[in-house]
DNA sequence: GTACAGATTGAG
DNA sequence: TCAATCTGTACT
């Protein structure tokens, strides 16, 4: 089976698209010989300098928010609460301060706990700041796939993004948070019905 | 140099 | 509901 490497083209698209595209999209993790994947099911979108959520409101830049600025395709990767990593992809143009945060995969085989949250994710997928800056267009060891599961405008929920209250209401209230519904209810079988 | 808040999580 | 834990940033 061959599976599509995501090419740059990909991910210096507009980051509000960029987003809703990463859903259905696969994460591969090369550890050693093995290979750690999961299914995207959740991003939100940070465009700044305008956005105040994001992290480059107002066009500032600092050691840690640089990467946000890259062309699209770069990890964008920091440490918040002092303790949970976060995984986010530069988007759009260089120069533009804007990524899309991966919030939660879906990992076959396992639980759906195993990452369902950006620190839980980054704990399983055994990312740190060794991974900052890293092009996902031509590192070894992480990279994005597409298995040919495009996710359908009606299978995606837009909500509010979450724990930016600070951001104040207009920026709060953007439904820049992405979630891909599971795709059970298509033509499967009913179920039996619920109480 | 010091102070402080944060794009979260898991236990209680 | 709340503590854990540490980095970047804004001060002194």
């Amino acid at each position: 089976m061959r599976y599509k490497k995501l090419p740059r083209t990909f991910y210096t698209g507009p980051t509000l698209k960029v987003a809703k595209e990463l859903l259905g999209k696969y994460i591969v993790r090369k550890i050693g010989k093995k290979k750690l994947i999961g299914k995207i099911i959740e991003t939100e979108a940070y465009i700044g300098p305008q956005d105040r959520a994001s992290h480059a409101f107002g066009g500032k830049v600092t050691l840690r928010n640089r990467a946000a600025y890259f062309f699209g395709g770069r990890i964008y990767i920091y440490l918040v609460y002092g303790i949970h990593w976060q995984l986010n992809i530069s988007s759009s143009r260089e120069k533009k301060p804007e990524c899309v945060l991966i919030r939660a995969l879906e990992v076959p085989g396992e639980s759906k706990e195993i990452a369902s949250g950006p620190g839980k994710l980054c704990r399983y997928l055994k990312l740190d700041k060794s991974f900052y800056g890293e092009d996902l267009t031509g590192s070894k060891r992480i990279w994005l796939e597409d298995r040919g599961e495009k996710a359908r405008i009606s299978q995606i929920t837009a909500t509010r993004r979450i724990g930016i209250d600070y951001a104040g209401t207009y920026w709060s209230r953007r439904k820049w948070r992405f979630l891909l519904k599971p795709k059970e209810n298509s033509k499967i079988k009913k179920k039996k019905g619920r109480a």
